[in-house]
DNA sequence: TTCATAATTGACGTTTACGTAAACGTCAAC
DNA sequence: GTTGACGTTTACGTAAACGTCAATTATGAA
């Protein structure tokens, strides 16, 4: 028993139609085995999962299929030679770089959010203390440690989500 | 004196062409006014240098254009009632989530590619041992020139990166 | 004046990443 | 013995994000 996957499986799982996962494979990224009458349906492997997901990390990082592809075949590809090593040993620190580019990025967003965060929260405790005059009560605190949520909304749209549902990750 | 840009200015700061400019212009992420005769040419403020800086980082991140400009106009809205508060505080919510979860993925990316790269060098390391008996000289290091060119693409499209330009950062 | 350079507005082309039928096979269940 | 759930191929459609002309217009240098 080498656990395998069919289509359905990995769509319901990773949240895809089935639509992209064979078209995942059209661009060489799973290369399933075939089972049934003339082999005509597709048998995923543990390894396919695992391409899989990690495209799928790589798109959310906004890489294109190709990209990830290119990527995905230099990680599990053969590393023999002394040449070979060293070309991914290069390869490596091209992509961490990036990487880290990435993240500085990131970083950079993340504090913006922070002040806007903190600069919103102030204005709000300000305009609050002005209301209480009509109320006794005091005010709802502007000191938040869970992200404070009415729930009205219907998830800010994000990159890495699809059509509603929940963000698969790694 | 209130520091204008021209089309170009932009395009060469931000490795653009002009058309993609302009088409970020009919999406509304940017609006510079006109000068010359007849108001032909266009000429773009600071506050259009940051909205585009901020559309360059958003992509890089992967999000869409639209997405980016959705996120771009919440950020310099008014924000005066109480109600328009808390909204922007909801978003920023989410926002935050989405990124702390992007940097989450990043995070694992890092630590695959470091455990690679401590692999790699093991590896090359014993095999240059072994190479030792043939050569007297000690083999090349794992010295790393040029991150890796393809060379072929007009502009290769790994984000964070520009066309051999410095990446502008953020 | 003439030529090159930079800017403009259409308008059509291209690549990526799938969506959306159409038309058919297969197997268990009712 | 047909109905559904699931699977298949082929093929055309589409939205996003620009690229690539083409046909002007304006400006500045030679």
């Amino acid at each position: 028993m080498s656990t395998t996957f069919s289509i359905s499986d990995l769509a319901k799982e990773f949240d895809l139609t089935t639509r992209a996962i064979r078209f995942y494979e059209d661009l060489g990224l799973l290369q399933p085995e075939r089972t049934g009458p003339g082999g005509r349906n597709r048998v995923y492997s543990g390894r396919d999962r695992t391409r899989l997901k990690l495209t799928l990390r790589a798109k959310r990082l906004g890489l294109s299929l190709t990209e990830a592809k290119d990527i995905i075949e230099m990680y599990d590809s053969p590393r023999d030679t002394g040449a070979q090593l060293q070309k991914f040993l290069d390869v490596l620190a091209a992509h961490r770089k990036q990487v880290e580019e990435q993240m500085a990025d990131l970083q950079a967003n993340l504090d913006e959010i922070k002040v806007h965060q903190r600069e919103a929260k102030a204005l709000l405790a300000k305009s609050e203390a002005h209301a209480d005059k009509a109320s006794g009560k005091p005010a709802s605190k502007a000191s938040n440690k869970a992200p404070v949520k009415p729930a009205h909304k219907p998830a800010a749209k994000v990159p890495g989500k699809a059509t509603g549902k929940k963000t698969a990750q790694a």
